[in-house]
DNA sequence: TGTACATCAGTGAACGCGCGTTCACTGATGTAC
DNA sequence: TGTACATCAGTGAACGCGCGTTCACTGATGTAC
């Protein structure tokens, strides 16, 4: 059964979008190409007519998360950034949240495709921030690995440890102060 | 072959040990039962002879990790600290490095058990270094989460990224300031 | 102290399972006439 | 515009593989007499 061409499109795209999430909340080893699949509506066997590979995915589901990312932080301004950033609703939501918090320790693992798509992302940020608030470079530097650092560790916590929560609270008045 | 009791302890901390450092460098899933034991010098058969599942190795394995971090954080200031934090040998070389910065991805994906050592972890980490130079806990909680944001951060950078070094770099001459 | 036997850490084959990937097949779409 | 046919996204069974875990067996250690 053939497809209209815009019907593969938007296939291809939800493929895309609910890898994007998907690994986002449960890493790259923790989601199977099946299960994937199942999730955007298809089942697995057509994957290999979208994608070369899971690890080919893995890339475009990483840059859709970027891109995502760059349209929410559009017209923010750093202090309301830097707020949602280390909110609980962040935290808690890994799925919508940002990439390089979700998926800088399983990149750190994974070939350089997949390492160069990252520091890509991490660079339209950088821009897209730069644009916003007039900051230096070293200055977003700066606050974006404190701030990935601060949810990373909240995250790792238990859900009622109260450490998660003062994680969040120090740095967030650390770094709008 | 029955073996010595203390043939025994030698045997369940080297696996722990082997564990601790594979863990460190390639994830919880990077890493299988059978590898890791015959990286033990042992077969994967008697894994459970010694521990009840791979989760409880993890388990194990994270809390020696931290007490590894603990010995080599004594006597040491913050800002040899925070210098050695942010090296380039410490990015390079994730098994004998910061559980933290290795695994708190991992963790937040794991069930409780494992979350609780990791929280318990960083509380280590912030009575030693509380102990070592006489700051606040929050501004330790603070510099923390600044130095593990920067090295997930570098570690997902392609080899040959400028950027990796320059998150290092910047990070560094931020926290020490 | 010497002997007989129970213990149990270690071995390696085997288990079921889910993984990423391949493949023959389907049938509506899109194209050629 | 209508017809005949090629295309190819999607299906679902099947592939080999490595995983965590189990198990019957081994044989030196440690214990009971």
């Amino acid at each position: 059964m053939k497809v209209s061409k815009e019907q593969v499109r938007e296939n291809r795209k939800r493929i895309v979008e609910t890898a994007s999430a998907l690994f986002r909340e449960r890493g790259y080893d923790g989601v199977g190409v099946a299960e994937l699949m199942s999730a955007a509506g298809l089942t697995h066997g057509g994957f290999y007519k979208h994608f070369g590979s899971k690890a080919d995915l893995m890339s475009e589901a990483m840059s859709c998360g970027f891109s995502q990312s760059a349209e929410s932080t559009q017209g923010v301004s750093r202090e309301q950034f830097v707020e949602f950033y280390l909110s609980r609703q962040h935290r808690d939501c890994r799925g919508n949240g940002c990439v390089m918090s979700a998926l800088a320790a399983d990149t750190a693992r994974q070939p350089g495709l997949i390492k160069a798509t990252f520091a890509a992302g991490i660079e339209r940020q950088l821009t897209l921030l730069a644009a916003e608030n007039g900051a230096t470079r070293a200055d977003l530097i700066d606050t974006i690995a404190h701030l990935v650092g601060a949810l990373v560790l909240s995250r790792a916590c238990p859900d009622d440890d109260p450490l998660a929560d003062e994680i969040l609270d120090v740095c967030r008045s650390r770094i709008l102060s």
